[in-house]
DNA sequence: AAAAGCCCCTGGATGC
DNA sequence: TGCATCCAGGGGCTTT
């Protein structure tokens, strides 16, 4: 569900109310991706100072460390004053003095990590490796082009990689690719610069776009307030496999790349 | 070092 | 109706 769109959407409609909050209990459901790697009493009493992102992670500072939550493929969030009992897939709830924060994730591919701070071993293991911030200002042609020609594999794999740039998921990297007009099986050591610098702004654009909109993913996304996206950007080529082209009429091809799922128009993207 | 595959897990859609 | 199969928004880990 959560590629970055969805995981800022969700930040932004909670963090205010949770700073500064104190933590009052934690409950630990079934496992998930994986453990806390604490003992969930210790933070009972910790402030809550605010919270970020990076790529598809959520940091929620504290006092005293941080709490890294992941929300995988099927999580979602949710803060408020509902306190009702937690229903089967509701996983890890975080009580604090203004509100729950409940994670909810079917799949349990999603995580809440406590580190003692983002230097931690643990930490880095996570966060360490990842790419630029497509909507940060370090986001430039020269760091994305240089990064492109280290790399050998597909476009569309290096993106999803995360360690050139992050938060593109396979929806978003779809997207980007066509409005860019590159398929997304030309070796990414082989876009040019000035195609570089079309998926740059693509990248950039599908991804802002789909935050303004109060994230648009398909099917069943809603931010911490169980607001659901309005999803109002109609997929150019995502999931429309055999559908005509928006642009040109051409029949929407589907490819499996990398065990995903991968969807283009064979007339507007070029090798 | 980089690339390609393998899993983790549940549920919905589809087909027989 | 029941059962099998395939697919799903992620990403760390292991193997080449």
């Amino acid at each position: 569900m959560p590629e970055l769109p969805e995981v800022e959407v969700t930040r932004l409609s909670f963090a205010d109310r949770i700073a500064q909050a104190r933590v009052t209990g934690v409950r630990v459901g079934k496992d998930l991706r994986w453990p806390l790697g604490y003992e969930p009493e210790l933070l009972i009493g910790r402030r809550v100072l605010g919270v970020r992102r990076r790529a598809k992670y959520l940091l929620v500072d504290l006092d005293q460390g941080l709490l890294l939550w992941h929300l995988g493929m099927s999580g979602s969030l949710r803060f408020g004053d509902d306190r009702s009992a937690p229903t089967a897939h509701d996983h890890f709830d975080l009580d604090t003095d203004q509100g729950l924060l409940r994670l909810n994730d079917p799949r349990r591919f999603g995580a809440v990590v406590y580190v003692a701070s983002e230097t931690s071993p643990q930490a880095l293991k996570l966060l360490g490796h990842l790419g630029v911030e497509p909507l940060g200002s370090d986001f430039d042609l020269k760091a994305f082009h240089h990064g492109l020609k280290q790399r050998r594999s597909a476009i569309k794999q290096v993106l999803l990689a995360g360690d050139v740039v992050v938060g593109v998921g396979n929806i978003y990297a779809s997207e980007a690719l066509f409005l860019a007009g590159i398929r997304p099986t030309l070796r990414a050591d082989r876009v040019s610069r000035p195609r570089a610098e079309k998926l740059r702004t693509a990248i950039v654009d599908v991804l802002a776009r789909a935050v303004q909109k109060g994230g648009s993913t398909l099917r069943d996304f809603s931010n911490a307030d169980g607001q659901q996206g309005y999803f109002q950007l109609e997929a150019m080529v995502y999931d429309r496999a055999g559908q005509p082209c928006r642009v040109c009429d051409s029949l929407i091809r589907w490819r499996r790349q990398g065990q995903r799922s991968t969807y283009y128009c064979p007339t507007c993207q070029k090798a």
